[in-house]
DNA sequence: TATGAATGAGGTTTCATTCAT
DNA sequence: AATGAATGAAACCTCATTCAT
């Protein structure tokens, strides 16, 4: 019953784990263009693929923009692992990885919907802990260099990011789509940088709150 | 066709009046609550009057959306205007007004939407064009106080201050809210305070720019 | 959360309550030719009303089907009853209830589903229990009359009633159709009066079993 | 287009004639735990084939449920002429006869529709022809020897037979099922045994009627 | 030949909008 | 002028049937 299972079972046939690709790229595309109301004939239209088709993957539709979300997540992911793993811990290293991760989150804008949404599916909260994990990691480790202010914590970090604005499509809906949210992020990370004047309110958000968060703000 | 246009011809009859004052703090309350998608009816359910009698006042439900958010920005504007002129140019007359203004923001949420939505409507234009006129005052005199950074626009402040998340409903569902974005607040306005360190990138958006990031974030 | 109820709250516009009158028999009407997989369309299209109607008085179809099944019975309760108050207590009464229920039956047939059903609402219920009980009534003074064979319960009856074939649409389509079930009745009643010679294997059918019947044979 | 053709042309592969063997046990069995409407893929997945096999060997689902039909009622004929070969012209054996067909259907119970069904398959015709041939000679000897009340015909008894409830799932779902027909078979045993005092009305259903039954009843 | 993935028509359900009362 | 019932287009989802592998 958990609406989060399309590579059950067996292992795919090839061109049906094309096929799952496929529907997973197109439905973030369209999602990011119409966003969450978009309708899976949309996706199906779009992927040159039968509705059925979909549905055969994905047992129904929030199942098919839970797996969307989890896989941009896996991105933003690997993308701190990775500076993680190659970078010092110094202000340019935060810096970078937190460009990264907005970029990333900015082209690949995944859906905005509000309303009740059901508990997240196990791969999503996993993700989701993995992505605040590695967080936590990068964020002590800059803080220990003491280049980041020490009252923020990776739940901070998380909710900021997700808060600044996407990449927008064209006014003209063809070209180069525009970035508004590149300016934001300098003014954020000059906020996040020690040492830091104004004095912030209320605990840092729990975890609990964070998944608040996802699920007013994405239904997820 | 306009989708504007509720009090129009001859004044209304003093009742008739109470009743679009009811709908829209209704509708602005609904919107809060499930989003942009929660149905006319259920709008009409909780101001206690008939769905015919919304559509009377409005042509169509964008309409309505129009004029909720129209009354959550002149509240916003407001603001802005008695603080230019109570205030004296220091940082802390800019924060005090910008914490206010995510605070209106913040429990007046209105819809997030996505999907191609029409040129917005004069009134909606208007207003934000006070808006904007409003910020540029207060930016600009901050500004020359020396307190503010110089390469930000008040149009950055308008994007910035609409992508902290809003006032969360309570996960138990009834009692208070959770608001995360009072942290963010905090950091942002360390941020943008002077002295800076991090240059921002690319022009400060145009007006065209942030009337592209209402009409894809909130469908306005 | 009731799956059966229409006549919730205030009392229906009268027009509306005629349409919720023609619903339902429009819908037996279907039921009963097509059986229960009849498409809600079917019973729009046959009674002239948009498929909206009929969800708004009912919240989904088998809710519909639920309150078609309660109005038959509904119908064959109040058959029995009357025959209780009027007639007296000999064979040739308990034959004319009899004869009467299944001739109501047959003509108002309702669903031949199958498939697993959800517990039936209260309404469904609370019907099935009047009629056991009336019949029980009936069935227990013919007992004592000596007429009726003593080791038969008014459950055995319901479910010999219930298994009668119903009056079958002629197959040339229009024009009077063909009630086979008379017959039927005949030995039936024939095998009911007492004496008897078969001795009848297992206890009478439980409440729970006949609960089971309803649910395993028209889905309700 | 005649929808009862899979054995049609040359003999079957041992292992495909398996194949058909099997499917058919399974539909049996699927279609008896739920119904009709249970899909093919159901009867695949239960029977491990492929639903490509499925329809290799019959053209479409009809034509599968025909076929269980044709299987079901085919026992039911060789119980007939088994029981003329064997046994004496006795209520006895007649009754003994009557009680095994019940089992036969009661376990084997097949699907249950409604709804316009297309003229039977010739294997479907004739197999209900050699039936109700058998029970004809049944219901003659046990008339001649005085046993079975005279007004009756095999026509009749078919129905009878057909119209006993068949053994229920256990609401428990799994374990023994319930057996509720066997008490109404011994109501009905008593009303064909000569003498009888009821009238029967109406002449005997004609062949026609029948075939008008199972179509109604079973859309077959 | 057997498999199970793909298709798409059709069914249920929702809701913006219209309109009779 | 207000009401809320009716409408019907459009969304989600299922499944008989086809077809590439």
């Amino acid at each position: 019953m958990s609406p989060s299972t399309p590579p059950a079972g067996r292992p795919l046939r090839a061109d049906a784990r094309q096929n799952v690709e496929q529907i997973l790229d197109v439905a973030q595309e369209v999602f990011a263009d119409l966003g969450y109301q978009a309708s899976i004939a949309e996706v199906a239209r779009r992927s040159g693929l039968g509705m059925g088709t979909i549905y055969r993957h994905f047992p129904n539709k929030t199942a098919l923009v839970e797996h969307v979300a989890v896989k941009v997540m896996r991105e933003s992911v690997d993308e701190v692992r990775r500076a993680l793993a190659e970078q010092p811990a110094t202000w340019a290293a935060f810096t970078r990885v937190v460009r990264h991760m907005v970029r990333l989150r900015s082209s690949q804008l995944f859906p905005v919907s509000r309303g009740r949404a059901k508990e997240p599916g196990p791969e999503l909260a996993e993700v989701r802990t993995r992505l605040l994990t590695a967080l936590e990691d990068l964020v002590a480790r800059t803080q220990r260099a003491g280049a980041l202010r020490q009252d923020v914590t990776a739940y901070d970090i998380v909710l900021m990011l997700n808060s600044i604005p996407p990449r927008l499509p064209d006014p003209d809906d063809a070209g180069p789509t525009v970035d508004l949210g590149d300016r934001c992020v300098g003014v954020l990370l000059d906020g996040l940088r020690a040492p830091s004047s104004e004095t912030l309110p209320r605990p840092a958000p729990s975890r609990r709150e964070i998944d608040q968060f996802f699920r007013t703000m994405y239904g997820l």
